[in-house]
DNA sequence: TTGTAAGCGTTATCAC
DNA sequence: GTGATAACGCTTACAA
């Protein structure tokens, strides 16, 4: 490690070049040239010419802070996500700051670990920033996190949900519906015994929740709840993944269908039936959720529900700079998901699984 | 989609509660308020304690940019990485905030796609907000770029390669002396006939460029160098692994060991490497580099080298945080790497193969 | 059209 | 130990 310890350059040495530095040089107003600068349609064409020279002359750049003072707004939003580590957040992330970016704006960003305290202390960080807008993830929030929003009149949109909760518009899927969707699709190959691998740790996990929940809604409907046996709850590591299936086909071995409320668990239980020596699908259908790049190269390639991660970015960026400028935003906006079906999913195949099954389809 | 319109909240309404106000209430001047809350030891107790219960009940926050202004100073870092769609970088810019936030300062995000230009641009915009300090990927950057910062006179460094370039310190591992590293290893496994396999598109990205230099080096030392046709060039998707493996074997069909710069890549060459009906390492040996989460967990789990993100990310924050107050700083630092052996490589099986992959083309 | 001048909210330097 | 006061660099009435 090469540590030959030399002093730093402290701050800002040179002393910054300033408006009136621009305005001496030029001849003019330190007034004219800050209207060059924002105005410059209100300046006559000669003199403003004159300015701009000189400004990128010395080099000039305004002092944001300055700005920020006098006009109250930083042209910043923050963002705060549980987890960089998802890439499905990271994708989202990415979208919001490339769109921000076009308007002139800067992303502050920050992560929670997926612990609602510390996401409001990041909140508390953020908004003594000086924010104009914020960015969350999901509806399950510490209780004094509106109030704080509220006092800080800071407009604010919360992302990878669909419903408004406590007057904080959403934007993003019906992650419910989506696994609803998922779970006919599965009984109308077929199935009818069911496991479910759900990534619902920590609690705050609102989207996971709403995941599973819409797969022991539809399988309710159908009359064939789940037991609670045929619920493994996890965390969101592909190693969890496994495990659960492990698990899941240990209590109930005549499983034929497993949805997971991830892709990365629902990989991870395809490593494990692999291992099992389960052929999916011939044996064992699985099915996960967000379709990440490697849920398509997966062999075999993974049946998922697709998130626009990019467009949740994008959305919320556009959402957030309207309300800023007191332009009309929607309530929510909801995002259409895509159910991709690929081939980890097939109609089971009666008598060849330990259990009998009366199913009728066709091979 | 529900896009009943309202009309948005319009920035801080309510003005905000300032130091007067609590200086007010508290029957103090603004300056005791302040050095309550800067220097409180200098505040005698009793008042103290008065004006904090003041400050409490207002909810004041300081003006962040009030103090900028005065400070010159704002407690703000920026990064822009190429992507963070990579969990490498993800990984290093969360470690980066959590570390930042521990000692108040806020990370401004951005993202280059891998763009020199857009590097640029988004490093002027970050200089612009008046950030205290910055920190980039890599050591290949426009032009323009050291100017630009030494105008500025922030401190910068720059990640996950170790050697300063340009006067610009550095933090990471030496990425040629990783690969050289695994080279060395599967030469001493018996490996003659190679090949490799590297993300060096788009050019500026000098990770990877060291990353095969260390290939190609360990391999001219050995006398067996590597011909341009062993050498594929490709993105760093796992889908550019997989037709990557496939040029490379319909070039080279002795190949026995295929050295990735990325785990992705080498992620998509075992997938192709199944397709084709090639056991790994059985027929051929494959090593990633990166480790990511799930390289341990493949079937067989994958040989890489181990880059400690975390640790570069935390590197960075704590170089900033003294180069910005004056503390002695270390010119580079460079971290261990370590290389994972795991089950993907293997000695060569001479003779075995010609056989395997004719059978494999058949299928 | 351009210049003058008054703050924006904070903190540091002075007096007291 | 505490209070008045003068910046920090910029924008915007208002005046010219």
């Amino acid at each position: 490690m090469d540590k030959k310890p030399t002093t730093a350059p402290k701050g800002r040495q040179q002393p910054r070049v300033k408006i009136e530095d621009v305005a001496r040089k030029a001849n003019v107003s330190p007034a004219t040239v800050s209207r060059v600068l924002n105005h410059p349609e209100i300046v006559r064409p000669e003199l403003r010419d004159r300015v701009m020279r000189h400004i990128a002359d010395l080099s000039y750049t305004r002092d944001s802070a300055a700005r920020a003072l006098k006009s109250g707004r930083m042209r910043t939003i923050g963002i705060i996500v549980p987890t960089l580590a998802l890439g499905i957040f990271a994708e989202g992330v990415e979208a919001l700051q490339n769109r921000l970016s076009e308007s002139g704006y800067t992303l502050f960003i920050a992560n929670s670990q997926y612990d609602q305290r510390r996401e409001l202390q990041e909140l508390q960080s953020l908004i003594e920033r000086g924010i104009d807008g914020i960015v969350l993830v999901g509806g399950s929030h510490e209780r004094e996190l509106r109030a704080l929003i509220e006092q800080a009149a800071v407009p604010v949109i919360t992302t990878y949900v669909s419903k408004a909760v406590g007057g904080i518009p959403a934007i993003g899927i019906d992650n419910e519906s989506a696994t609803r969707e998922m779970t006919d699709y599965l009984r109308r190959l077929g199935h009818v015994h069911f496991g479910a691998i759900a990534n619902v740790v920590p609690a705050s996990n609102d989207r996971s929740r709403a995941r599973l929940d819409g797969i022991q809604r539809a399988l309710s409907e159908a009359g064939i709840p789940l037991k609670p046996t045929q619920i493994i709850k996890a965390d969101y590591s592909l190693a969890q993944g496994r495990s659960a299936l492990r698990q899941l086909l240990n209590d109930h071995p005549d499983t034929t269908a497993v949805i997971c409320t991830t892709d990365t668990l629902a990989i991870g239980a395809m490593a494990e039936a692999r291992k099992m020596g389960l052929a999916v699908p011939g044996s064992l259908s699985i099915t996960g959720f967000d379709d990440i790049e490697l849920a398509a190269q997966m062999d075999p390639p993974l049946t998922t529900i697709s998130v626009p991660a990019a467009e949740i970015g994008r959305g919320a960026a556009d959402y957030l700079i309207n309300a800023i400028s007191g332009s009309p935003v929607p309530k929510s906006v909801l995002l259409p998901y895509r159910l991709v079906m690929r081939a980890s999913t097939a109609p089971p195949r009666p008598g060849e699984r330990p259990v009998r099954r009366q199913q009728a389809r066709d091979q």
